[in-house]
DNA sequence: ACGGTATCCAACCAACCAGTTGGATGTCAA
DNA sequence: TTGACATCCAACTGGTTGGTTGGATACCGT
């Protein structure tokens, strides 16, 4: 098999290892025997299981930078509902943006400036569209914008000690969605 | 020593090395080493590694339910304020929050009932405040309010990718402090 | 003095786990 | 046919780690 679909296979399965587990947690044993493959491979191809990690977490971090576009004049409540759509739908991302806060300290992952400056335009996308010079400011508007979206999905103990069982309905999921954007439009008074 | 000193010791330990490694990545010869205390005694008065993790976390959870007083009338953003500079100051407590949120799934930790009321408490505080009948959609607001105060100490690495070095500074946390401030009585319409 | 209790310890054990070794098999060009 | 290369594997290794064992010491009441 052509080394490329082993690797694939190998990543997918860690994706979902290391987003239930955590580094620590993880097993090695687990990633390959999910993936069907032998897990020399894994020491093959990545080197470690903390290169293996590293790898998967740089991944889920572009991908959830370009998860949900920010283009100038759309309507930032309108960005938080699709945001926190989109992390309803992708809880494994939820998590391992969770582990790697908890994991790293100080260094920056793979191909950090391309997410800042992906986040800067995210921002500048905002200012535009609030009729408002880029700034400090729009930058932490972004910031709290991601977190309203993400929070429900990134706690969701808290959110059921909130609110009951009504998190894991269609309904309440709906419920919480509208409270978002109407807080937000509240917020950016839109 | 009167063993409940001992244990004190152990949990002061135990609790800073899960804040920083969780419980898979901590390792017990640790805490017991930085408790000055016999690791045996971790299974003598605790049972296990995981029942110890059960009862840092079930303390931390009281602790932050407790952290910020929220009666009627009080001001929903300052609430939200001050209880961004709780987190800033306690980043050990925030950090618990979320090795709890990653490593239990469905079942309830210890105390749970007594942490839903607080927080319905809190709610109930809240909607008085805003002139509106407690409901789920004062409820959600209060998971919101939480959300933005715990959030930029919750992803201390997006908040540098968004802010750069200034999430370090003095000046930086008060400003934003300053803009959730400012957001949550927008939103509040206040 | 002695036995019971409270509180604790150093050394140990068995299981686990990340990572390595010493190969195997298949393909292809010479 | 053969050697080089690509891709992979089962078994192994050495270190780690949660948890246990077989005690020790101090105190106190009888």
């Amino acid at each position: 098999m052509p080394k490329e679909a082993t690797k694939d296979a190998l990543l997918a399965a860690a994706r979902t290892e290391f987003a239930a587990y955590g580094i620590a947690g993880a097993r090695v044993d687990r990633i390959a025997e999910r993936a069907g493959v032998n897990k020399e491979r894994i020491y093959g191809y990545f080197g470690s299981k903390e290169k293996l990690f590293d790898q998967v977490v740089v991944t889920a971090l572009n991908e959830v930078v370009e998860a949900v576009a920010m283009m100038p004049g759309d309507d930032p409540a309108e960005y938080v509902g699709k945001l926190y759509d989109f992390h309803l739908a992708h809880p494994d991302l939820t998590r391992l943006l969770m582990w790697e806060s908890l994991h790293y300290r100080d260094d920056d992952l793979q191909g950090q400036e391309q997410r800042v400056a992906s986040w800067n335009g995210k921002a500048t996308s905002l200012a535009a569209g609030l009729g408002a010079e880029s700034s400090r400011e729009t930058a932490r508007t972004m910031l709290t914008l991601v977190g309203l979206a993400v929070w429900p999905t990134a706690m969701p103990r808290l959110s059921r000690l909130a609110l009951g069982e009504e998190t894991a309905t269609e309904e309440g999921r709906a419920a919480m969605r509208e409270h978002l954007v109407t807080f937000v439009r509240a917020a950016l008074g839109r």
